[in-house]
RNA sequence: GGGUAGAUUCCCGAGCGGCCAAAGGGAGCAGACUGUAAAUCUGCCGUCUCUGACUUCGGUGGUCCGAAUCCACCUCUACCCA
């Protein structure tokens, strides 16, 4: 049911293309995903979100779990009917809420017992819990139960978290039953060599058919997260896609795949659509900023999705000035066709052998904030 | 014609003798955002030669050591009475 081929390795760089087949279709790797932590990619609808070619998106355990319960979900026949999306999904865990709500919560060995964001009622999630969950919601790929620390987390309480993952770790594997469903290990680890080395050829005793990297991008400079990714990629099986989570801007995408990542997920496109923020080959673009004001031209010239084909700058600009929902929606669409064309784009200069030109084409070009 | 209330920095609006360049909104401008408690959050928002100085609270004149705040007249606005 689940099967990852290497089909090409840039002779240039040594990045590759892949194929994963889950239940739910093929994906072709380096492949982004974006996020729809409620069951939904905020804003738009499964059309939209098809339409921008992402091939799999995300949903996200701990939030459906307090809302509407994954026993609804269930009811409803699973995430895919739920949601009216007929393509691979992918849950998380909530792993991370653990780090994002850390104060909202306590943890032990046992799990973690948290403060509901939406009523404050009491509950307690453990790794056997979170894949009794996951198992309900029926995504493809699901995500090991893990403990993400802080970027400066001193090694003595990154240790505490890895001994934590790895014990969960094999608790999740133990609970989970479902075939139907990819469980993929969770590398941990922060940001500590020998931790991180620790925990890879833990988590490979577990990977069957794909596992991720997580703990990376919560708060380090981005030069430490690409040499936990050096450090890490000699590890790596080729037989099995890598993961790394949470990453989604540009350059990181880039910079990722260079380092043998071959699927990344992010809210950022989708965030940073709804603050007013574009993304295109030449870097960000404020589109709130008033120098878009009588600007004409579409969000990127050349770009393809529905958003640029019909819609100026300044029309956006008027939307994201007047709150109205749409020019977030927009932007949206523009911003995951943009991480997904890139993705075509890498996979294409890959097949071509010419992968690290296109990198270093790439990264003089496009700029993260004002130069 | 008579009466009453009022005129505050782009807008609304607080202040009612010193702690006022003047609360709080809004608008405007800019920044942040990486497994989504984020259509959110943060900063700036009179001028300048900017750890200080200068010019502001309808206008003019006055009282006072000191006025956006008190007094007089004027202008305008709203409502009421003729």
């Amino acid at each position: 049911m689940f099967k990852y081929e290497v089909l090409k390795v840039c002779k240039q760089s040594g990045a590759r293309v892949g194929k994963l087949t889950t239940p739910h279709g093929e994906i072709l790797t380096p492949v982004f995903m974006p996020v729809g932590t409620n069951a939904t990619v905020k804003g738009l609808t499964p059309r939209d979100v098809e339409e921008t070619k992402a091939s799999i998106i995300l949903a996200n355990t701990f939030h459906l779990y307090l809302r509407p319960g994954e026993d609804l979900v269930a009811k409803a026949g699973g995430l895919h009917n739920f949601m009216q999306w007929n393509k691979p999904i992918l849950t998380d865990s909530g792993g991370f809420q653990v780090f994002s709500l850390s104060k909202l919560r306590k943890i032990n060995d046992d799990g973690v017992t948290f403060s509901s964001y939406i009523d404050g009622s009491k509950h307690f999630m453990s790794p056997e819990k979170a894949i009794q969950i996951e198992n309900k919601l029926g995504a493809d790929i699901i995500m090991a139960f893990d403990e993400c620390t802080e970027g400066n987390a001193d090694y003595a309480e990154s240790r505490t978290a890895l001994r934590r993952t790895n014990l969960w770790l094999d608790r999740c594997y133990k609970e989970h039953k479902n075939e139907n469903q990819m469980l993929f290990p969770i590398v941990q680890g922060n940001m500590y060599k020998d931790l991180r080395i620790e925990s890879v050829k833990r988590v490979l005793d577990y990977a069957k058919c794909g596992f991720s990297i997580g703990g990376l991008s919560v708060g380090e400079p981005k030069p430490v997260m690409y040499e936990m990714l050096d450090t890490l990629r000699e590890f790596y099986p080729v037989d099995q896609p890598r993961y790394l989570m949470g990453v989604g801007s540009p350059d990181c995408l880039v910079e990722g795949v260079l380092r043998g990542i071959d699927m990344f997920d992010c809210v950022i496109p989708t965030r940073m659509a709804r603050n007013g923020t574009a993304f295109t080959r030449n870097g960000n673009l404020t589109i709130r900023n008033a120098t878009f004001a009588e600007d004409f031209l579409p969000v990127e010239e050349g770009c393809d999705c529905y958003c640029c084909r019909n819609f100026s700058r300044a029309y956006i600009r008027h939307l994201i000035k007047s709150d109205e929902i749409l020019g977030g929606v927009l932007l949206s669409i523009h911003n995951i066709r943009f991480l997904t064309k890139l993705m075509e784009d890498i996979r294409q200069s890959i097949w071509e052998d010419r992968f690290g030109d296109f990198y270093k084409d790439f990264v003089s070009k496009y700029k993260w904030g004002k130069s």
